[in-house]
DNA sequence: CTGAAAGCGCTTACAG
DNA sequence: CTGAAAGCGCTTACAG
């Protein structure tokens, strides 16, 4: 079936092929592939013709030799690969960061490194010039990683608030914010006795819901009992068990703010299983508007994520640090999205 | 918080710094590096010490553009993120490379090109020399990519048996002796009216466990009706359609194989939406042994795919295929775990 | 075992 | 606008 011998790759075509070929020198040909400044239009043809004779493609390893850029960039992933796999939430930031960084003819790498060895390895490959870059993505901050490639003088963006001390470049949905509206939008529909299942407290997002969903309670004088509050650690599981407690411990609950998506899915099965129908018993309300919420029975009422503005936020922060500039945050609003549960 | 100003990289210091602090040359820095033959051990030590007095950190721009290796290879998945997410088997897959390559101190680039457009910068990526090999992953075979590959003179080796003409390296699992295993258990427990869902035509999977499902059938002189088959997607939802079809059609049928553990989660749930206890009235068997297997209620009964195995196969072939020599392709075994659900 | 030298393919001031 | 030239940091025969 195969009609010729595959071509192995020869002696590949160098810009001095080009050059010869259009009649040019090596520096006008350089010219023409690095923006086509300082180039007449009569051997910009010339050169364009010979570029697709000789079948030319630059060497990048040769060009970023000069540069000091590899021309790509880096998502990382600073946790266990099944975070990665499980979270929905991923997968959306993850394309439109690829998209994004490809309008700049930029290709993205996935790396996950979770453990100690795979960091190490992360870090050496990353200081050693391979990809000029990185988007970072750890729900559980305060992350070494992040520090030790800011320290190495590597451009990062993280999705999500830094913990930490000191000021990192990075793009947030406004989580409090959208804590608030959630819970508000139960009061309104007249619950009293709402519940939480929180993210992990050392996530922006497990501290910043919870504390949005306090103000609110507050605000319109309801109990806000530690009894009412669990924690879940944004699996599905998690927020399934996280429930069944809640639920043990208070069976007269008639709302649930649960902070991710995919554990209210937990806690929607939770429900069924104590007998509850939602919302009529309790309504829920989750986080993210991430694939999850439609797939659910019912689907869920959610505060969504914009994560689309989101990654690219993060990609244009990222391109500004490569260019020189100094970079700080972006926070963008969240949105009430009203389903079937709440 | 911050002590010190963070080490904005200055100038790197370069072989030549290190030749100096040593008192060698630029060459003997260079063979110690490239595995230290001809390097007698007194130079070794001072190229040792002046290395860690320096700091020194090899420019892998500068040694690619000579040896024409970048250092690193790909793990490319030529489908719909989607896909990459749902399927629990990638995960294992992806890992499984990660740490064979790692072994030999080569990081795996993860590369999703799903869409045309993706596909197209991907080939200009691979090809403009940013990566030494390509490990290819798609159930979909006849893959255009796989051959562009090829074509283009990058080593590749794919996951599962090509389905195209030509040869090219691979790594699989015995699928067709996997699906007689498990028809054959069926068979033992005493099931006459086997049914089975199928994966996509399009698939070598698809293909060669319906092929070993018909063999045992026959062998043992039992119907093989054309409706006891139907075909799934190696979807979970796929998988609950095709058995809800299936039961609607064979409401007699006490047996199903299902040619992935994630189709056999979703007959399962057909299976007791229509009133059927697994497995005392139907007997249901998967295919691939992935977490989803022991993750189900009842736990599945399935066919264990060697996953460590066909990874470092996998690497295996990549290696001596980046070492100059041609490579064929590795069929491993497959192997019946017995659980619950048959 | 080791140094001097050539060269990998490209970019970029520098003169014109 | 354009060519000649230097140089990025490394590896690798080639002599010794």
């Amino acid at each position: 079936m195969t009609m010729s011998v595959p071509a192995r790759r020869r002696r590949a075509p160098t810009i001095h092929d080009v050059a010869r070929e259009a009649g040019v020198s090596r520096g006008t040909v350089s010219r023409f592939l690095n923006g086509g400044h300082h180039v007449s239009a009569v051997s910009a043809r010339a050169v364009e013709e010979a570029i697709r004779r000789t079948g030319y493609v630059v060497n990048r390893h040769a060009r970023s030799l000069i540069t000091g850029r590899s021309g790509s960039a880096a998502f990382l992933l600073t946790e266990p690969q099944e975070k990665f796999f499980e979270d929905p939430n991923f997968n959306v930031l993850l394309r439109g960061c690829t998209q994004a960084l490809a309008a700049h003819d930029i290709p993205l790498l996935l790396m996950i490194a979770g453990t100690r060895e795979e960091q190490r390895r992360l870090l050496r490959y990353v200081t050693s010039g391979h990809v000029d870059g990185v988007l970072l993505v750890s729900s559980h901050t305060g992350d070494p990683v992040a520090e030790q490639l800011v320290d190495a003088g590597v451009p990062v963006v993280l999705c999500g608030k830094p913990m930490g001390p000191g000021r990192m470049a990075h793009v947030a949905a406004d989580d409090r914010d959208g804590a608030r509206q959630m819970v508000r939008h139960l009061v309104e529909l007249g619950r009293r006795r709402i519940g939480t299942v929180t993210g992990p407290p050392d996530t922006p997002g497990g501290v910043e819901r919870l504390a949005g969903y306090r103000e609110v309670l507050a605000a319109a004088g309801l109990p806000a009992d530690d009894d009412l509050v669990e924690t879940g650690d944004y699996s599905r599981e998690g927020g399934e068990r996280a429930a069944a407690r809640l639920l043990a411990r208070r069976p007269d609950l008639d709302a649930l703010f649960v902070a991710s998506d995919l554990m209210a899915r937990g806690a929607l099965a939770a429900l069924t299983a104590a007998g509850r129908r939602v919302p009529q018993d309790v309504a829920v309300g989750g986080f993210d508007d991430s694939a999850a919420a439609v797939a659910s029975r019912p689907e869920l009422t959610t505060i969504r994520q914009p994560w689309d503005r989101i990654s690219q936020e993060m990609v244009r922060l990222l391109l500004t640090q490569l260019s020189g500039e100094d970079t700080s945050a972006v926070i963008l609003p969240t949105e009430l999205v009203r389903r079937a549960s709440a």
